[in-house]
Order: C-alpha cells, then sequence, then structure tokens
DNA sequence: ATGTAAACGAGACGGTACGTCAAGTCTTCGC
DNA sequence: GCGAAGACTTGACGTACCGTCTCGTTTACAT
C-alpha cells in the first residue's frame, strides 16, 4: 500500500546519464552530478541502484544499442550485405554520442565483468544473430560452402567492431572492403 | 649539484603499482596507496608521474607485456605456426597477473585515448610484426596467395586476442583451430 | 465518521520514547526508531506530535516524575523532614532509569527552553509546595524565625537537587547533612 | 617534519563555533556549518577533533567564561562581597552571548556527562575558589563562624547560579539580596 | 671540506565525492 | 478519514583521496 515507485525519477536518472556519459565520459560521471542533473535526490538513486555501473547498465539496456539497430534486408549478394553491415556499424560507432557509450561499455567491463559481460552480450548477440542468419542463407543459396561455422565468422565481425571501437582506428571503407573480402574468401564456394 | 633522482624510489612505485594492479584492479589503485606501499611520499609521486595512468604506462612499458614474448621460430607449416602463437598468447591471457594487466591496459584506453593507443601499439606491434613475417615468409613459399594482405590478417589476429582478454572468454583449443582455420582458408592458394 | 485518534498508537508511542530514553539517551532517539518500535507509522507521529521534544514533554507529563512522589508526612522536627525529604529526592535520581530522564529533561530546557521551562515547572512545583507547606508549619510551631521567606529556601533545594542531577555528583548522607544544616541555621529561631 | 598545524585555523574553527552558537544554539552547529564559516575544509577539522562536543569544550576553555572573571576585590562586609559577586555574575549570564554558551554547555553536560563535568569544573572551580577565600578571611575576621564549611556555601552559590541560567530566570535584585542574605544567616557569628 | 640546491619523507591543507542516516512531506491503499 | 507502509527531497554525517603546499633532512656535486 505504499507510494509506487515514480516511473519519471527512474527516466531523469537514466536520460542524465545518457547525457553526461558523452559529455564527460563514464570516469567523470558522479552520482551527485547525476542527481542534480536529474532533479532527484541522491537517497532515490542509492535506494535503486547499488553502483554506478548498474545504472550504465540500465540506461544501455533501455537505450538503443549502436549497431543493434541492424535491420537491413538480405540482398542477393552475401559480401555486399556484410559490408554493408560492416560500414554501417562502423559509420555509427564514429558518431560521438556512441564513441561515449561504446567506451564507457568497455570501461565497465575492465572494472566489474559480470556486469560488462552481461552488457556485452546485449550488445554483441543480435548482431551474431543477424550474421549467423545471413550466412546461413548464403550456405542454402550455395554461396558459402556448407561445412564453414557461421558463429566463427560472426564472431569476427564482431572482435572487429569492437577493437575499432577500443582503438578509436575508424573502419573507413577501404579497410572495410579488404576485411570482409578476407573473412568471406575463407568460407566461399569453391 | 642538485640530488639526482633516486631510481629506488622509481622502482618501488612501479612495483607498486603493478602488485597494487593485480591485487586490487586498475580503478581501486589509489595514489596514496601506492605511496604507502613503495614507502616513497607522495610528492615524490607527483613530482615524476602526471597521473595514475602515466605510471601504468610506465610500468606496463618496463615490464613484460604478455603476448609480446612471441618469439617463436617458423616451421614450415604455416598455419600450425599461427595456431600455436594464438595458443600462447590466448594462454598467456588467463595467467591471473595478466588478466589484471590487460584490463588495466583496456580501462586506460576507455579512459585517456591517447595514452591508451599508445599503450596498445606498444601491445600490438610486436604481434602484428610477427604475423606478417611469417605470412610473408609463407608467400615466398607459396603456401599463400600472392595477393593477400598480411596487415589484414595480422589485425584479425590481434582483434580477436583483445576481444577474447575483455570479455573473458577463454581461448581454448578448439576455437583456435576454428578461428586459425577459417583465416587461413581465406588466404591459402587454391 | 472519521475514525478517532488510536489510544493505543498514542501509548505506544509514549512508552517506546521512555524505553528508548533509558536506553540510549535522549539524543540518540529517532522519529524513525520509535515509530518502528511502537509499530506505528511515522505519519502517525507526525500527525500528533510535532516534535521529539513535544513527545518527551507528554511522556513525562504522563510518567511518574522522580521527586515528584513526595508524599513524606511531617514529623515534629523540620530539619530531619528535609533532610529525609533530600536524601530520598537524591536516591531517586541516582537510579538510572531517572538519571536518563533528568538528563534529557535538561537536555530538552537547553535546546527548546519554552518547553523546557514548563516541564521544571511540572517538576518543581510540587516540591516547591511541599516544602514551603513544612516551613509554614515550622513557623507555625517556633521553630523558623516568622521573617523567614520559605519560597526562598525551597529554591535552594530545587537548585541544588537539580545541579546534583546535571553534575551527577551524589548527594551523599553527609552533603546532604551538611547542606541541611546549614540552611536551616539561616532560618532557625536564634 | 611535516607542514606544522595551522594555528589559524584553529583559531577559526573556534571563532566560527563562538559565532555559531550564539547565533543559533549548539543543537543547530554544524561541522559543515563550521567549516564553511571558518573557511577550513571538513578534513582539517575532523582530523583535530573527534566531536562538535570537543570543539565546543575547547572553544569554551580558550574563551572568558561568564562568571570566571571574577577578580573583586575583598571589601570589609563579606554579605556585600557575595552579593555583589552575586549581582555580577547574574548580570553576567543574562547577557545573550552567554546564554548561549552556558546553554551549550549544559546541553553537552546532558549529553557526554564526561566531557560536561570537566567543563563544568572549569567553570565552578574558580568561583568556588573565590568565594571560600572570601569566607575563610571573614572567620579571620569573626564575622563568619569558625565551624562552618566555607565549601558548602559556595556550592549553595554555584548551584543556585546553573540553576537561573538553566531556567533561565533572572537574578533580579531582589533575588540576590534574599538568596544572600539566607545563605549568611546560616553562618554569621551569633 | 664545504656550500648549495634539488630530491625526499612526512603530512597538513582546501576540496570533491562517497555512501549512510534521519528528518519531515507526500502518496497509495486497506479498514 | 485514520493509519500502515514506504517513496520522496533535503541536508548533515564521517571517510577516502585528490592534488598542492610547506616543513625539516639528506645527499651528490661544484667549488
Amino acid at each position: 500500500m505504499p507510494r509506487p515507485r515514480s516511473e519519471s525519477a527512474r527516466q531523469s536518472v537514466l536520460a542524465a546519464m545518457r547525457g553526461a556519459l558523452s559529455a564527460d565520459g563514464y570516469d567523470a560521471v558522479t552520482i551527485e552530478g547525476l542527481a542534480a542533473e536529474a532533479g532527484v535526490s541522491k537517497q532515490t538513486i542509492y535506494r535503486w541502484w547499488p553502483s554506478k555501473a548498474a545504472i550504465l547498465g540500465e540506461a544501455l539496456l533501455e537505450g538503443e544499442l549502436p549497431g543493434g539497430d541492424v535491420a537491413l534486408s538480405f540482398s542477393s549478394d552475401v559480401e555486399a550485405d556484410l559490408r554493408g553491415w560492416l560500414a554501417t556499424a562502423g559509420a555509427n560507432l564514429a558518431r560521438p554520442e556512441n564513441v561515449a557509450l561504446v567506451r564507457a561499455l568497455i570501461a565497465v567491463t575492465a572494472t566489474d565483468p559480470a556486469l560488462g559481460t552481461a552488457l556485452n552480450h546485449r550488445f554483441a548477440d543480435p548482431i551474431v544473430s543477424w550474421i549467423v542468419a545471413r550466412i546461413a542463407r548464403a550456405q542454402e543459396d550455395g554461396a558459402v560452402r556448407a561445412d564453414a561455422d557461421p558463429v566463427v565468422v560472426a564472431d569476427q565481425f564482431v572482435a572487429m567492431t569492437s577493437y575499432a571501437a577500443l582503438t578509436g582506428r575508424p573502419l573507413t571503407p577501404d579497410r572495410v572492403d579488404a576485411l570482409v573480402h578476407h573473412l568471406m574468401q575463407g568460407i566461399a564456394t569453391r
């Protein structure tokens, strides 16, 4: 019968976290700053989240993850499709808001492995699914060898994306072409 | 005529950093703790290093980087050599002291991109060199296609290694086999 | 037909205050603790009392005040009667439950003069009345000079009692004897 | 060999305490407020004082205690001298700054008996000494009976003063006259 | 051998943020 | 409409480190 949790307070905090993240970076985010920015008291934050990382986690899960919005349709050319995906992901990751998000994600992972792993799954799983599905289709079409393991290939894509984000080295069209070409060559029929 | 910088103080601090790193993780390291542990005054630390990250940097540069000691000789089988390298690197990264080091490296990178990038180069460059050299030799031997770009392949190896370290997913022999096989298939002659 | 104020809630709160007082001291008493201890909600307390001091006040007014239960009968010897009263009061004040009560009383007085003064009157008035009556009787008997002001003497008794309670210095039989003897000498006939 | 404690910081804190005391009362004094008012960091306060009460103690010990400045010279009339002292003490205690000080003193005593007792001694001892000395002189002069105990009388003065301060009832000339007259009558020769 | 100037330990200082506690107010629901 | 439960804002608590600033003391080198 008590008063129910305030949804608006919750949203304000998550929004403040997203804002602070791109403004200052994860390390510089402060619970007190969040509270002030969100117009919420510190106590309300501590009542619902055990740590800064937990807020980040919820903010990421709630929001749109960069790369997660892979709604690209399948064309008849696997390599072109994957090239398209990697180029899009690379462009997304280069956008400032997302740079901050991914850096934060990496920072928590290096700091709180358990939460980090969970978030990384949330980030990587849809990507892997899409790539695996695309390659499976290519196997049906006969463009990719039947004995290739789609998951191994998908992992490479995710690893490349993550490493590019970490080091900040941009995925230029040239690199995208070379990478995808190399990875596909390993599984193409003939 | 002034008194010269104390090398022993410097070494104590770097050792304290390495110790604290594996004991508590980078985030939990404090300058005061370092000073106490090293038996050195805070001021001495601030006199010589501008930040915690800088100490980490020097500690990493001074110490043995895991994976950097790849002095494997070339056999006649490229794929076996690369499999050997990746297996060794994976085993190294799984050792506790090194987990802490790599996590710290990732944490600084996500926090201080400039320093992080420099350190990442120190970490990645020898690996890339070795892999590029091995593949170049394989091209001479005719085992790898002449038009393949060794750097692209080397990048994949580094990215995979880094991503495995970040997520903590171990590089099991099975995965190593599958990965190397796939990556080599893309460049093997016919 | 509103629900009437719950007398049992009221009693629980006052009892909790008395309990907490002797257990932890006035300063350490908290409204939340009181509410929890009394099995009552905070709001219920705030609905009926404006402050912690007010609850203390009601608890004191409701309960037995130490020293207030002076129902000693008059003997033929004024000095012996007063000695008896002061000894009893001193003994009462030394009992642990009462130490807490008196300390609390003094603390509110120093903090909330208005309430404190009211409570002090509740505490002092019966004492003053009794002493004044006893001395008046002695004046009728001719044991005390007619021109002495009984109120001035009564004030001394109360002041001594209060000061002893404040400083915690016990009223030993020796001190009681000396004090009463001195005070009576000032008003005894010749 | 470190930097020595800053005397100016110490003084600022004590001054801030004295100021806040008369402005708001002891209970309302806040360590943070003190720090802000004194232009000192909270940590500096916590480094040197374990509690608010300890600061009050030092502030009281350092400053002039009301009533402690009894430098009245002895005339040939004991009663007049004591009347003079009590009147002066009463007037002092009625001054606003001192009301706050004494209330604070009483509040700590009721809260932290050990410290309170120590402070009360600092407050009462010089008074007792002076009164005892004056009465001893009167005994030499033959104005006070040789078998009277000066300490018992001095205690009465202190108790009266303290009780008057606690209850806030002013020591008017009338009351002073009556009290001193009564107390002296008990020990005057004849 | 003696001056001297920087390095060093120690740690005080003004700060910022932490995570906790209680105060007093507000909101919901059951009786 | 009273009362429980408890979410909310507010503001102080005491702690941990930050980076800066004196302090004396030590020590290598240049006279």
